[in-house]
DNA sequence: TGTACATCAGTGAACGCGCGTTCACTGATGTAC
DNA sequence: TGTACATCAGTGAACGCGCGTTCACTGATGTAC
């Protein structure tokens, strides 16, 4: 309650990180004018945070957190047991990851930039990769997919995802693209598309 | 050939520039650095650049220019009017664009990068995109295709390869492993897979 | 052929800025006895 | 219940830095007559 002793620095750090990166991008946030808005001394970071980049590592974690949960969303916005059911949720993962990126372009960026990337031995224990991996294991399951071409999908699908995402960022490809390519992606690797 | 006068600066800046953004990466680049390693001040770059962006966007054209060389280059490795060389000459392409992450990462990352993205219209011209498109065309002629896809199938691929590109980039995935994504590509697109 | 002059491509000093980080410090809190 | 003391989480001043850009300037070049 008192001034001097914030009570709650590190989380208040990581939410105005969290702005600023949205705000300006992961390349623009500055510790000093992050302590100020907060009404803290500059110094006063390093109580709770190494450095600079961990806190920013701590927001892409937020960025990585927030997708997962968008993707948890998206698939139980599809429940059921039946071949229409798992495949929409397939394509609601992809739209999922599309829409994170265009939602919050900054804070895709440091999520999966250079300071924040995971390996993915790591990602592969859980979160969106494993995600993917897991629908298509279902559509495998159900023998929706083409015959020999479940090995490297997971990879090839993120991949495409991940490259809409980045190509709609940078102006390149229109948002409103990104329907009919993942429309493309389910004729490609359904035994037998929808018509 | 005298010393007040460098004689071709503005060439020399763009080289020195591409050196640096390959060294440190585009957002660690410095004006006044590049200038003091040509030998001269730092205000001289003005004469011929209206400020550091305008400099660094000569540079991300050259990362351009190179790409779709490499990728010309691809296809040329692999002539012949044949279903197989068409086909040999669609996986090359795919491997020289991420050939070309791989070997020059920084400057794959400025190309790319929200300061020299070109609109997808823009590209459509000539360059990469349309390599890749044109590679489908005679997919497509040939009759290798799938029935049907033929539609956003180069957004698609463009896609996938820029994906992989930048997941490698960032260690999400090894580059050893893109060879056979690209062989799952290819099953995915091609009508009858070599097998 | 020689000269005046416009233009081009440099100089170098200065402006004004914000940054990340360190350091010795101190106010507030909680715990042991 | 009261008090000594360790610990935690702040302060604020300073360090040392490099940056992009502007400005008035000047040396060198080339062209018209």
């Amino acid at each position: 309650m008192n001034s001097y002793h914030h009570g709650a620095l590190a989380e208040a750090m990581v939410d105005e990180a969290l702005r600023e990166v949205r705000d300006v991008g992961p390349d623009e946030v500055s510790l000093r004018r992050i302590a100020t808005t907060l009404g803290v001394s500059p110094s006063a970071a390093y109580n709770h945070f190494s450095d600079k980049d961990a806190l920013l590592r701590q927001v892409g974690q937020c960025g990585h957190d927030d997708l997962d949960q968008r993707m948890a969303r998206a698939t139980d916005a599809h429940p059921g047991d039946t071949d229409a059911a798992a495949i929409q949720r397939f394509r609601a993962l992809g739209e999922a990851y599309i829409a994170f990126a265009v939602d919050d372009p900054n804070l895709f960026r440091l999520t999966f930039g250079p300071l924040c990337f995971m390996t993915m031995d790591e990602s592969k224990e859980s979160g969106p990769f494993q995600r993917l991996s897991d629908a298509l294991d279902e559509l495998q399951t159900r023998g929706l997919l083409r015959a020999g071409i479940r090995e490297n999908l997971d990879l090839a699908t993120w991949s495409t995802v991940h490259g809409m995402s980045l190509l709609i960022l940078e102006g390149a490809l229109p948002a409103e693209a990104s329907g009919a390519v993942l429309d493309t992606i389910a004729q490609l690797v359904l035994a037998h598309p929808p018509r």
